[in-house]
DNA sequence: TATAATAAAGTCAGTAAAGGTCAAAAAGTG
DNA sequence: CACTTTTTGACCTTTACTGACTTTATTATA
């Protein structure tokens, strides 16, 4: 039940988290190695590495060209804005802000806001915050990544 | 008495008893090892395979699509293993077992681990124990919903 | 240095291979 | 007979794959 377009997305995406979400492959090869036409490797990068996804895909024509694949992972900025305590308001603004630029899908967004609000902790407080960004950055990591 | 969509939904209750409640068919190749019409098979998941008894079903299209057919039986019982509070070990056990049996994905399960981990809380103990069982509950039930 | 040859990757439209939809016909039921 | 369930098939949408042609970069050559 796996295409070949599978197939090559999920060995692509296994040598993005070996080497921190940075690649860069030869089509011809890529294509050679799965015995298949290149435009197939064209076709796998435009359906399943979307920008929306996080990937950024950069091909380079020419002699000697190659693909560069890379993969957003959490950047400092959301880390920063994370801190070391935040209060459930913030995180909640946070999320809804990381949804609307479409890195987190609906469930995500639900995810996200049940594990890090009071209501689920059974408590609040300042004592609340500081877990509230643990987990919160510890699932955005692996979320965005 | 026993119609042909019978036939096939104890086909594949049977299956799918056999699998862990996880299943994939073509459904063109079900519908031929049954000599029917295969919008056929999409009246029995239609009729039989519905929501609110648990069941999902998803079919994916084009070359080499296929149907997945999953079911939920466990509702009550997680509910029950996960009680007022829950050890770390087995908070991971329950959620392993539910990914092998592909209640969830890999990101899912690698989130549901860290959200509930000690680690990530930044502490442990029968503290833990219990924010641990809050967490892992109200997550699951989005997963699994 | 210009120019030509070569070696990449990109584009795009066409074909095929799935599953989905829906309404009509057929079969079953009370 | 009236009503419900099942079965069918024509048509639709989505996804996968291919190959001829284009664009771009590098390398060799006059």
């Amino acid at each position: 039940m796996s295409s070949m377009a599978d197939v090559i997305s999920v060995y692509l995406q296994g040598l993005l988290d070996e080497n921190q979400g940075q690649l860069e492959v030869s089509r011809k090869e890529l294509a050679e190695q799965f015995d298949c036409v290149p435009s197939q490797i064209t076709y796998v990068l435009q359906t399943r590495f979307l920008p929306r996804n996080g990937y950024h895909v950069v091909g380079i024509r020419g002699g000697g060209g190659y693909i560069r694949i890379s993969q957003r992972r959490m950047d400092a900025e959301v880390a920063q804005r994370i801190g070391e305590k935040i209060t459930e308001k913030s995180a909640h603004l946070l999320i809804d802000s990381l949804f609307k630029q479409q890195y987190l899908d609906l469930k995500e967004r639900q995810m996200l806001r049940t594990a890090v609000s009071d209501h689920t902790f059974g408590f609040g407080g300042e004592e609340a915050d500081v877990l509230r960004s643990r987990i919160l950055r510890s699932l955005l990591f692996i979320v965005l990544s």
